[in-house]
Formats: C-alpha cells, sequence, structure tokens
DNA sequence: TGAACACATGAACGATTGTTCATGTGTTCA
DNA sequence: TGAACACATGAACAATCGTTCATGTGTTCA
C-alpha cells in the first residue's frame, strides 16, 4: 500500500511498520464515516430529549414541543433529521401525526450512553 | 408539576393527560444532556478514525497523523478532546507521547454503531 | 548546553448546525 | 366549502466546531 504524502513529523522517525499494521486492520473509511453522521445525531439534546420521550410511546409533535418546552416548528425539524437517518418512524391519525422510534436499536445505543454517562 | 408556558399549539387540544405521564417517566435533563455531550464526542469522522486507530493498538500522536493523513497538530487538538472526555488515556515514552483507549466502554459503544450502520 | 525532535496550544477563519420567523400543505368539521 | 387546526419547510441568523498557522513546552542526545 501506498503511503500518503503528508508532512507531519520527519518520515524517519515514524513507525513505519506500526502504521502499516494498523492500516491493515483499519474499517474502510467510508464505513467509518457513517458511524460518525449516526452517533452525529445523538449528538444533540433536543434529539435526545425527542428519542426519550418516544422511547415512552407514541405521542404527536404538539405534545412533544409541550414536553420539551419548545416551538413546534423547532420540534418539526429535528423531527426530519430523526426521520430521514430512519431513526423514527410516523403515521397520520385524523389532523395529527404520531411519532415512535423506527427499531430497537436505537434503545440499545442511547442505553450504552446512559450507561457510560452514569457512573 | 407545573406547566411550562410555552405557545405550540392550541392548550386544548394537545393531550394534557399523555405529557403529564411521559413527562413523569423522562430522566433528567442534565442527564440526557450529558449523552448527548457523549454521542457529540463520537460524532465527527476524524475523532472515531482515531478512536479506531487506538482500538488496534497504543501509538503515537506522529503514527496517527500518518495514518489518517492530516496533520500533527490536527490530531492534537483532536486528542485532547478525547482525552479531556476521559475516553483515552497517555503515558510518556521518552520524546514520545503515547495514547490508548481509556476503557473499553468505548469498544462497546463504537461496535454498537457499527452494527447499525451495516444493516 | 543547545540543537533537533515530538507534541501541545492559542488565535483565527470557514463551514456546519440549531433555532426562529414567516409561510405553505393537508386534514377536519361545522 | 371555508375556517381552524396540526404539522412541514425555506430562508436567515447566531453560535458552535474543526482545521490551519504560528508558536510554545518538554525531552533526548551529541
Amino acid at each position: 500500500m501506498v503511503y500518503q504524502e503528508v508532512e507531519c513529523c520527519e518520515q524517519f522517525t515514524v513507525h513505519p511498520e506500526i502504521v502499516e499494521e494498523v492500516r491493515a486492520l483499519m474499517p474502510q473509511e467510508e464505513l467509518l464515516a457513517d458511524v460518525a453522521d449516526l452517533f452525529k445525531i445523538f449528538g444533540d439534546s433536543t434529539r435526545i430529549r425527542i428519542l426519550m420521550v418516544l422511547f415512552e410511546r407514541e405521542v404527536c409533535v404538539c405534545d412533544i414541543a409541550q414536553l420539551l418546552g419548545m416551538t413546534q416548528s423547532a420540534i418539526s425539524h429535528q423531527l426530519r433529521i430523526l426521520r430521514d437517518n430512519h431513526l423514527i418512524k410516523s403515521r397520520r391519525a385524523g389532523k395529527q401525526i404520531l411519532y415512535s422510534l423506527a427499531d430497537d436499536h436505537v434503545k440499545t445505543i442511547i442505553g450504552q450512553g446512559l450507561e457510560h454517562v452514569q457512573e
């Protein structure tokens, strides 16, 4: 494999064998970018709070806004992001649209985060 | 518990009993903010890539820069963030400083993220 | 001791992000 | 059918974030 032409430290002092060894074990760049993008979604307290609400039950946009003390517009924008990334799903019920978690993976990931924080 | 004075939808059309029910079940605001902050750290591809390197072995700053094709300064700044949040630790070895993962919790969280993305 | 090296850090700049404001879409019901 | 309601969305603005550049700190070794 070819070394990238980057000036960081002097080429002769870095550890080429270690670099090569780790490079062979690393996952694809694109996969790691996807993981980062996933975590980026969870990296906002508004979105986390929305997900925690949906963790408890299926609710309408209005109720989320009421629960979080935020405007309906702000909530809608965030719901769109969560929906585009397949973390939540929605269904219409009359004039209202009810949101819920897409699958249990979301619960697992947030659960891990909560566990790490609570020590 | 007192309702927050927020105009979102008309007060009489929202579901007060649902709001109250969910509110009682929700974790503390501060805890959720901490979780969001944790995920925010993982929400950057440079940091994820650094963590994946450290996932494989303990390495010096230079080698990380070489592996990621980035400047030493950029890596150092990110290492500081990871270190401040107790996700990695460091030890000096002569002129070099070797970094490694702080604990296995980090592996678990990234593992969950990878699993979710790879479907 | 001082030159060379590995790494850290502060300031600055461009890019991204979350909220607000105004307005648009789709549904209900009198 | 049209008014009222629930929700979505585009533009804009402030705030946050990641990288670069320049420079500072700490260690080694001749």
